[in-house]
DNA sequence: GATGAATGAGATTTCATTCAT
DNA sequence: TATGAATGAAATCTCATTCAT
């Protein structure tokens, strides 16, 4: 009850994030989301302000549920190390099963100024790199880190996705977790 | 002595560069390039086609300025391992002195559809850990090495650009290449 | 009951068909025909996709009209002389009750490149004249013939339309008539 | 001596009536003129004070050489019927000899408003006509002889130009000799 | 809520003309 | 005389947003 509150306002959204991750922000019109959904561009304007609105609810609504994810895999418990895993994980099945989100967010972060909205997950990563750091589980610098880290994610999925590379996702996945293991923790003497 | 030839021109693209770089393609209009060069809209098309012939001249001489960098490493001999070595040293290198090529090479790349140019930075690199992989030097894929790598100095870029990294750039370069032969380096036993 | 349909466009087409006609289609601008319907420019692009597109409609209508004027000439039946003088009199009676869709016609076929559509009016008469010839009842070539009445109309039209010729459009009509008569028609011996 | 006089300037009246005749005014830039003569833009301003001041310059020396053309024939003195075979021949031989410059008049006339030159060359062949009909061998008023006349050429030309009659040009220009004079001169009785 | 016509600002591009060299 | 860069006005077209229905 009160569940069914605007179905037109989620198929805006859904419709907008699909053409954004896909054509940019500029290069998508009211009037091409408008299409997708089958109504007309008016319309929007019942449900959003405006364009920059459609934006903004994305971007934070996308960003929640990355940052769930993450602390999902944080609450799990378990060794650092096993964590440290679990977070890696969580971050490559976010930009398989949500490729759309995962584009809107790496797009929009390199397009727009520093964003508004203050809990990026990527700070929640950071705190339990910090962390890490601190008991002496992690072999560099916990910015650093989450550079390599973050970086090779998006870039694994950029070239997946443009059939750059041919290995399967969980070969992928394996790989990138055994290399990021290797990367960023300290060599187990003995 | 035919020195000054066309002046503008390169004051254009260097406008332009400057422009397309932070602000990204659409967003950057012809008007803001001619005011940054201190001309008028018109005066540019004396030069350029159009807007976007400005941006493939631009996407071409960085991409080739890239892979020249690249190879100068490898030509440089040496080990595997040195080489290795040299090539992210040249990345990082390339992305801290020319900060404005190196980001309108991701942008490019993020919102364009695939680069019809041929040789791509990329790929010089990728030729390279094929050979590594090849003689059991490298302890993944070479795509997979190669998003890892490519991945890790746009991110560490971008975070430093931001300042959301406050070490020096030395140190991150040096964590960087450390960090990176750990992940893709073989284990040397004894 | 749903004939209000689209009122505008109707609109635009008539300004732009009486501003194309009188002052040619590069010299009118989209602003001009915005102006006269009493909208703005950007008000055309939601009827037409282009200026183009406007010229092409009023071209294929235009066509299609007098075609049509023609075809029920030679429908209506008797001797080919009695058709042949009703065709002249359609022609004529076209340019002078819809002067600006005649004008536009000329304009058209002297200014842009061979028409891609296919059924001119022109062919129509041309059917007919190569029947007449077939039964000797044409004195010269078809095509001769075509040329020499179309010629004869629209420089009528225009020598009348700027009143370089005072007669009324009767006598001019009647005489018109009688000359391409005397010229396309053998004489009758006896 | 004294002769050559400017011969850039001719070359570009030259190049101006070819483009002009095959394109139309507004679609005929400058550069186009410049670049077909083979010099840059700002060399055409040194001979013309701008664009319009070459089209009237084609235009009066054009409508000199065709009046002379007519003159030509009716001082050639014989009967009135011979001059005005040798009037319709003098106009079929400028169209077909002259093609761009017979283009650009008509062209011109129909695009521009009421011409600002003034001894036409209409002129001269209606003060023939005039003559003609006096003595009873028009067979129609002049106004509308000359309609005729000059209407049925320029579509003869067109259609020839054209490929849309396949005739040699001196089958056309006899046959229309022919008709015109069966079309406006009185039936000959015994 | 929805439609779709219209606005108005602005983007890209064109081009006649000017001007320093 | 000639060059060609530059101007500045204008043309075509786009699009976020508003609004009457």
């Amino acid at each position: 009850m009160g569940e069914k509150r605007s179905d037109t306002k989620d198929k805006i959204l859904e419709a907008a994030l699909k053409l954004f991750s896909r054509k940019g922000f500029r290069e998508t019109t009211v009037k091409d989301i408008a299409k997708e959904v089958g109504i007309t561009e008016g319309a929007i304007y019942r449900h959003f302000h405006s364009k920059d609105e459609i934006i903004q609810e994305l971007l934070s609504s996308i960003t929640k549920e990355l940052r769930e994810e993450i602390q999902k895999a944080i609450d799990e418990g378990g060794s650092e190390e096993e964590t440290f895993t679990k977070i890696v994980e969580a971050l490559i099945r976010y930009a398989f099963t949500k490729p759309e989100s995962f584009r809107f967010l790496n797009l929009y972060h390199l397009l727009k100024d520093y964003p508004r909205i203050t809990h990026l997950p990527g700070e929640l990563v950071l705190k339990f790199l910090n962390n890490m750091y601190a008991k002496g589980k992690l072999s560099t610098h916990p910015e650093i880190a989450l550079a390599v880290i973050t970086g090779s994610v998006e870039r694994i999925f950029i070239f997946k996705e443009r059939n750059f590379i041919k290995h399967d996702k969980n070969t992928l996945k394996e790989q990138l977790i055994k290399t990021l293991q290797k990367a960023l923790t300290p060599k187990n003497p003995t």
